[in-house]
DNA sequence: TCAAAAGTGTTCGCTATACACCCATGG
DNA sequence: CCATGGGTGTATAGCGAACACTTTTGA
């Protein structure tokens, strides 16, 4: 009986967090999986993900997997749903916080173990463990959501990058087509953009974040 | 120790479900408060809510809640948001699965003790229990983003309703003010009003639920 | 009969969209 | 020199925003 030393007058149910990192390499939106090594599932692909430590809030744990997983300390990360089923785990009653992180891929070092992670594009997805490819849907759902509301496809960038490489994310992630030169138009037109200058054809842009938290303040919407 | 008979090998939070109400009664957006009974806030107000059983997702969990405070069984109600700051109860580390639930005000009825709960107006939020300022904030936001996305504005009307009802609804929500004739316009031309046959100035129309799951189907996007 | 509410139409400017041409680069 | 990719401009149509007049209703 040591080893079961936590008592509650009322059955509490587990609570984990699973983080959904999503990375760009340029052409194919991606997703980073763990192979679980150990049961139930062994062998499987799954989100990083485990249980919420008592100390720290969910984000803080979602962000821990990440580190775990990337070596990324400071990425975009952003709670989207609690999924509750209670059969969701076969074992016992959890219930997953779930995140998704947006991470520029080439800053992405292998983690403590990682033989073990690898980058899927979306439209290969092996079969996922317990409910995660629920999750996923939910998570690009979402996704697309947000991008209506923040200019996130910088987060999955690199630092500077070619209006070729946002436009190809932004059909990624949206699964549409644009025209190349109205979807320059636009992109400039918002004024988030700027030209690093002395590249030449083709031109890189970076983001302006301090165009971005003025535009926050004011509130403003991105059309797709 | 016969009380506390749910053990495990690592502590588990406590975690709850709560629900955001919200209602129109033609002219402000209002949500339902219930005053605490007991502590910790006894006394303050708080938005209803309570433990997840183990035998209930969370969506369960917020209807049952939704349930025996407006006697409502088939609301629209969404998950928006989990908060889980460790210290955000002073008993003990509890983390709540928010829910805000659209009514129709008048269908309401009070719940078995009515007598505690009451419609606050937006502009006038007495002070709240635990975080749940926080979560109201939080909810409100959503709520403006949900907006772009589905209609969800006629989940707060009642079947029938005038134009000036469906405007005034809006303008609450999104606190900003349209122009009449632009608004109707609009409004009309999205497709989802159906006018309702031998009402005469004002005019009363009924939403087309049939006509959105089409659009849904589409996809398509409300714009404000 | 008068005031307030509600129905309706027009104009203007912006932006989304469709689309074509020129230039630079590299094989 | 030719093919490919990338930079740029223009015409058109549809929508959002601003705006005024007429009709109806009820006090």
């Amino acid at each position: 009986m040591e080893e079961f030393k936590y008592s509650y007058k009322y059955p509490h149910p587990s609570v984990t967090t699973d983080c959904v990192i999503f990375g760009f390499d340029g052409k194919d939106l991606k997703v980073l999986l763990i192979e679980r090594g150990i049961e139930p599932f062994k062998g499987t692909w799954a989100f990083p993900g485990g249980f919420l430590r008592m100390e720290e809030s969910a984000e803080e744990g979602a962000k821990r997997e990440l580190f775990e997983e990337t070596g990324l300390r400071s990425s975009y990360i952003k709670q989207f749903h609690a999924f509750t089923n209670p059969q969701r785990d076969p074992r016992e009653r959890v219930i997953t916080i779930a995140y998704y992180a947006l991470v520029k891929i080439e800053e992405v070092q292998g983690g403590d173990d990682a033989a073990k992670a690898q980058w899927f594009s979306l439209d290969n997805i092996p079969s996922l463990a317990f409910d995660h490819d629920r999750i996923l849907r939910f998570a690009m759902r979402e996704l697309r959501k947000q991008i209506h509301f923040e200019p996130i496809g910088f987060e999955l960038l690199p630092e500077e990058f070619t209006m070729k490489e946002l436009q190809q994310l932004y059909e990624a992630i949206l699964e549409v087509h644009f025209d190349r030169r109205n979807f320059s138009k636009k992109m400039l037109h918002i004024g988030l953009l700027e030209q690093v200058e002395g590249v030449k054809t083709p031109y890189k842009y970076k983001f302006n974040p301090t165009t971005y938290e003025e535009m926050k303040q004011k509130g403003f919407k991105l059309e797709f």
